[in-house]
RNA sequence: CGCGGAGUGGAGCAGUCCGGUAGCUCGUCGGGCUCAUAACCCGAAGGUCGUUGGUUCAAAUCCAGCCUCCGCAACCA
């Protein structure tokens, strides 16, 4: 009869080609905080993760590492398991798409689909990269040549299967204006729809070069191309077409796929199209939230700025990492992370204001009242304005959680703290102290301020649940005292607390800094260590390097560094990143092209004596246009920029470099 | 003309759809307080809202052009 409402929440399955960053960790936190959120509102909720462990580059990645590719992706899922263990994600099931009932599922959607013609074979046109083994579009190549090597292609056909894409382009349409919910936010829809009606391309869904991928069960040339794999999950993982689960009927539709914005249209248009196609409900909401960015750039390994969520919950406490993630990055927009704004955040959110509140009132009490809150009090002034808005303050959270403004449901808490910041110094409790008359006045003073931070307790477990349990056991708080469902104002009789240790210790932020900034000198030395380092650093940094295996003297030896003078140096229209250069290497000129544009102007460059690798071998460039025949040899800097090796002018051109 | 996003006090953002006193957080400065994690509370300074032109009684907001930055793509051995 009364069977509780259910929440189906899901975060993308990510990609387990490498360790997972701070990125994965903002999606999945963000769903973490809306599940139990929302079991807290008593829903009976399901909140599904998982990993995507097919195709071309993880089967690279394993046979660049000599395992097979289940093997690789073992070892990673471990460590994707191990990461949300340690942020405290809640999710109620974790899905591979290796997993063998995920693949069975796979198979039967694949079938249905061919089966009703929404399937079909057909040639897939491209054009064929020989060494590199690649199929390109027309439009991915460079110049008629192959955007990887440069080299040419030829046209080529294979055999794939497609997916009917265009012909729900209407039904799409029809979708999004009749559910201006679906597509959130908004300002997404616009683009989603604009993409359609550019026309849409039927789908390409299998493929025969990449084995490592779930087999066409009718024809085993064939493996499913990426997508169809992926996105089958979110019904896979509940039991469509297998017996491993079996609540298919109880959650789907879900409520709530959570993606970055770069998959939102595969979300949008590929996944309702095929639900469409086989019949079934749609998900009701799609949101494609946005980016986590550093100082401006996209986080990636090649700049070896990659944050990594471990290093910072082992410094900072887990809870400071979710609350900096769940606050700063806004609706739908790109968020900037920096050392700097983390470490504000926590010291003027948490140490401060919630810290520092439970810390004096806990105190107080105890200071005035040997711990225990007497029954006789006296309401006074400045109480009702407290209390009315703490009170307010749990609808104001459901409101933007459902809508799901995180950052804005977040400061609603906030707000209701401060309040209450200022309600002490509004009621000053260490004048009333003073004065015995005042007493039952002043235990209507903390009284209220326990009761707030009991809602700050509350509210706040979804988003930080460790730091509430630490906060309940300061203020003594039982279960009931806990329940979102009865919360209300002067809905626990009596207090008895017991002062524990600072909930967020204050940070000393330069400190903090400078030994952050040198960690990460370090990662990016590391990042970059695959070349050959020609200049020893003597003076290294503290945090490990990832070194390379120890190689002979004679290998070393075959490194052939020599100093060269820059004679001309060029930016280059078609590249924001690339200068060409000619240098003289003592006997001839050659030309390199290197990736410092970004950092250095050609007058920079100009007749100085740089380092170069002499006998790389040539590498074609911008689609074969230019050949770099060599490495100009450059340093990684903390800000993620190179610092080029410049040598003195009275250095010989040809010199060699040991 | 590849696609997309963004330019608002020192920093990060809101406001732009539905024109009419430019708001928030942090920082800075001044004051208050001393219960507390040198935390808390109050007040102040600081902005020609990227630029040019247009519409209008009135433009951060609408229209047109331009500039700059960022992401994707390409590329950085």
């Amino acid at each position: 009869m009364s069977e509780k409402k259910t929440f189906y929440i899901t975060t993308p399955i990510y990609y387990p080609s490498d360790k997972l960053h701070i990125g994965h960790s903002y999606t999945t936190v963000a769903c973490d905080a809306l599940a139990r959120y929302k079991r807290m509102q008593g829903y009976d909720v399901m909140f599904l993760t998982g990993t995507d462990e097919h195709g071309q580059k993880i089967q690279d990645k394993a046979a660049d590492k000599g395992v097979t590719p289940k093997a690789y992706v073992d070892e990673i899922v471990a460590g994707v398991k191990d990461l949300w263990k340690l942020l405290n994600i809640s999710y109620d099931r974790f899905i591979r798409t290796t997993d063998e009932y995920h693949m069975e599922s796979c198979q039967k959607i694949f079938t249905k689909l061919y089966e009703q013609g929404d399937i079909y074979k057909g040639v897939y046109k491209g054009h064929y990269c020989k060494p590199c083994e690649s199929f390109w579009t027309t439009s991915q190549l460079k110049d008629g040549k192959c955007p990887d090597c440069g080299r040419d292609v030829y046209e080529a056909e294979e055999e794939a299967y497609f997916f009917r894409t265009s012909k729900y382009a209407d039904r799409l349409l029809k979708l999004y204006e009749e559910n201006p919910q679906f597509i959130q936010p908004e300002s997404r829809k616009n683009e989603m729809i604009s993409f359609i009606n550019q026309g849409l391309q039927d789908t390409c869904v299998s493929r025969t070069t990449v084995p490592w991928g779930i087999p066409v069960p009718f024809d085993q040339k064939h493996t499913m191309y990426v997508w169809v794999d992926a996105l089958s999950n979110y019904i896979s993982a509940l039991g469509f077409g297998n017996h491993a689960y079996n609540d298919y009927d109880k959650f789907w539709p879900a409520d709530l796929h959570m993606v970055g914005k770069e998959i939102l249209r595969f979300h949008t248009i590929l996944w309702p199209a095929m639900l469409m196609a086989l019949d079934l409900p749609l998900p009701k909401r799609v949101f494609g939230h946005g980016w986590l960015l550093l100082d401006g750039g996209k986080m990636s390994k090649s700049k070896g700025n990659v944050v990594d969520p471990v290093v910072l919950a082992d410094r900072y406490s887990v809870d400071a990492i979710r609350y900096f993630l769940l606050r700063e990055i806004p609706f739908g927009n790109d968020g900037i992370f920096s050392n700097e704004a983390l470490i504000n955040r926590i010291n003027s959110d948490l140490a401060n204001d919630l810290g520092n509140l439970l810390s004096r009132t806990v105190a107080m009490v105890e200071k005035y009242f040997g711990g225990t809150v007497p029954a006789v009090r006296e309401a006074g002034e400045f109480d009702q304005d407290l209390i009315d808005t703490v009170s307010a303050m749990p609808d104001r959270v459901t409101k933007a959680m459902d809508e799901l403004l995180i950052p804005q449901a977040t400061q609603e808490i906030f707000k209701a703290i401060q309040r209450a910041n200022k309600y002490i110094d509004e009621t000053a409790p260490w004048a009333l102290a003073k004065n015995e008359e005042n007493k039952p006045r002043l235990a209507m003073v903390l009284y209220n301020l326990c009761e707030a931070l009991r809602y700050a307790t509350v509210m706040l477990a979804p988003f930080l649940p460790e730091t509430a349990d630490k906060m309940a056991v300061q203020l003594g708080l039982t279960e009931a005292d806990r329940r979102f469902g009865d919360l209300h104002f002067g809905g626990k009789a009596e207090y008895t607390v017991h002062k524990g240790d600072a909930l967020f210790p204050r940070i000393d932020v330069a400190k903090e800094l400078a030994e952050l900034e040198a960690r990460q000198a370090a990662a990016q030395a590391a990042a970059k260590a695959a070349e050959p380092a020609p200049a020893p650093q003597p003076a290294a940094p503290a945090e490990p390097i990832e070194h390379q295996p120890e190689i002979a003297f004679d290998d070393f030896c075959k490194v052939e560094m020599r100093v060269a003078q820059v004679l001309t140096c060029e930016t280059l229209p078609e590249s924001k990143k690339l200068l060409k250069m000619t240098l003289f290497d003592g006997e001839r000129e050659r030309t390199i092209l290197s990736g410092i544009a970004k950092w250095y102007k050609p007058e920079d460059l100009i007749g100085r004596k740089v380092g170069i690798v002499a006998n790389l071998a040539p590498r074609p460039m911008m689609k074969g246009k230019y050949v770099s025949e060599g490495m100009v040899m450059a340093a990684d800097t903390a800000d993620g920029g190179a610092s080029v090796v410049f040598f003195p002018d009275d250095v010989p051109a040809g010199s060699g470099i040991h």
